[in-house]
RNA sequence: CGGGGGGUAGCGCAGUUUGGCUAGCGCACAUGGUUUGGGACCAUGGGGUCGUGGGUUCAAAUCCCACCUCCCCGACCA
């Protein structure tokens, strides 16, 4: 992509709302821009990154066979009464009325509505097991929305609904999902933590969180110095009887063996083999997936900005021409970037007539993981520079060599 | 929801204590020129309901009242 033709509109100075590292740098990215507390607009840029973030989770979920749908995020409040929880979550749930009256609110969450789907379509055990997944936005009036888009009213989850027969199947379902997720956030390059939790007002009898370290993390984990073992109270540790120390987390991720609170409230039954009703057994595994790309952040990034992991940074790199004017050097950039867009990769070619540090100091904003530069030293060897954007260290590389160190790395990662 | 701090040009700010020339500065933006390996320079220019409403006054960004909104700490957080 060509950067003059794009829209990253970058901030010089840091913006005043911003409080914590990734707030400032996405807005200072032109990753996100606020509309109002707690709400924010994607910007083309923060887009590309989000979709990368859905892609990983989808193609994992895919392969646990689990099954894309789309709910809508207009809810009768009629479904939330048959489960009580119109009350259980009264002070976050927004509600409106349309012009007939019909009470609807914008759902905080999806499990009453897809137990709607599955008391509709879910009549037989042979239909089962089956897993349901979406990624939709959440609506949440949240008392003191905080840190950007880490905790924000209008927000993206990927949630997913098992249905299972019996108890085992469950229990199978669930052991897919905590694979899924462990991929998840393995292919996302996070240092994560997966503990046990407490099933809270989602109900059900069994539940763990992912958590990543981070200093603006809402929730306290203790950790053991020596063992790295993450524990919920502050005891000491179990295996090496070290005093524990506490730790900010961000919660990523969260599922939960729901049971059959929603079906039995709602009526969501099946015939199993011997022709007998009973309630269908679910579990639900959500992912803040809106809250990723902030966790990520925290915890890759340097006084320049950020540093994407290549699996969800926007661009395989950034490719910069120092002197615009100049010709000669305009056209072999122009060369290398149809060449590395040729062999497959996504470039973001810095093509504007901005002074040199204008175009540095983005690149290393925006953090494609590695910055081709052309400029004068370019005219004495002929050869493109290349810095690695986490470590700085730099190399000197003929056009077919780029692509090969490109492509290694694309493998490698 | 409790406590604290803010709102002046697209962004970041000064001015408000002690009311008084035409409301300023930096960046960004527009035009022309010089530049081009680290947010460059010169010249010219455009852009303002000073958060909103009411009040006091000859005179309000500045004083008074109400409201809106943003941020921080806490409570809350499937």
């Amino acid at each position: 992509m060509l950067l003059s033709k794009v829209f990253i509109p970058t901030l010089r100075e840091d913006p005043k709302m911003a409080e914590c590292i990734s707030h400032k740098l996405m807005l200072k990215a032109g990753l996100v821009s606020m509309i109002s507390s707690g709400i924010y607009t994607y910007l083309p840029l923060g887009l590309i990154i989000l979709r990368k973030i859905e892609n990983i989770i989808r193609r994992r979920m895919n392969e646990e066979g689990a099954v894309e749908l789309l709910m809508s995020a207009l809810q009768p409040l009629e479904i939330w009464q048959q489960t009580g929880r119109d009350e259980t979550l009264k002070e976050v749930m927004l509600k409106v009325k349309d012009r007939r009256k019909r009470e609807l609110c914008l759902g905080p969450t999806h499990e009453e509505e897809i137990t709607e789907i599955a008391k509709r379509f879910i009549l037989s055990y042979k239909q089962m097991p089956l897993i349901l997944y979406q990624i939709q936005t959440k609506f949440r009036d949240e008392a003191r929305p905080r840190f950007g888009l880490i905790r924000s009213c209008e927000f993206i989850m990927k949630d997913a609904y098992s249905f299972d027969s019996d108890e085992e199947g469950l229990n199978i379902s669930y052991e897919k999902m905590l694979r899924a997720y462990d991929n998840i956030f393995r292919d996302m390059s996070f240092d994560f933590v997966r503990i046990e939790a407490d099933p809270g007002a989602m109900g059900g009898n069994f539940s763990h969180e992912f958590m990543v370290p981070a200093e603006i993390g809402e929730d306290v984990l203790c950790f053991c110095p020596k063992c790295g073992k993450y524990y919920r109270s502050s005891g000491e540790c179990r295996d090496c009887g070290i005093k524990l120390i506490e730790k900010r987390m961000i919660e990523i991720g969260h599922i939960f063996k729901l049971g059959t609170k929603y079906s039995s409230a709602q009526s969501a039954y099946f015939l199993d083999s011997k022709g007998k009703r009973r309630p269908v057994i679910m579990g639900c595994y959500g992912i803040g997936v809106s809250r990723i790309m902030p966790a990520i952040i925290e915890q890759s990034h340097d006084s320049k900005g950020i540093v994407w992991p290549p699996c969800v940074s926007a661009f395989d790199a950034s490719l910069l021409v120092l002197e615009r004017e100049n010709d000669f050097l305009y056209k072999e950039a122009f060369s290398l970037y149809e060449k590395l867009t040729g062999a497959g990769f996504d470039i973001l070619f810095d093509e504007r007539a901005e002074p040199a540090g204008v175009k540095f100091n983005d690149a290393y904003l925006i953090g494609s993981p590695y910055i081709i530069i052309i400029g004068k030293k370019y005219k004495g060897h002929n050869k493109f520079e290349l810095e690695v954007r986490k470590t700085g260290e730099k190399h000197l590389f003929a056009a077919e060599q780029l692509i090969n160190f490109l492509k290694e790395s694309h493998n490698g990662s």
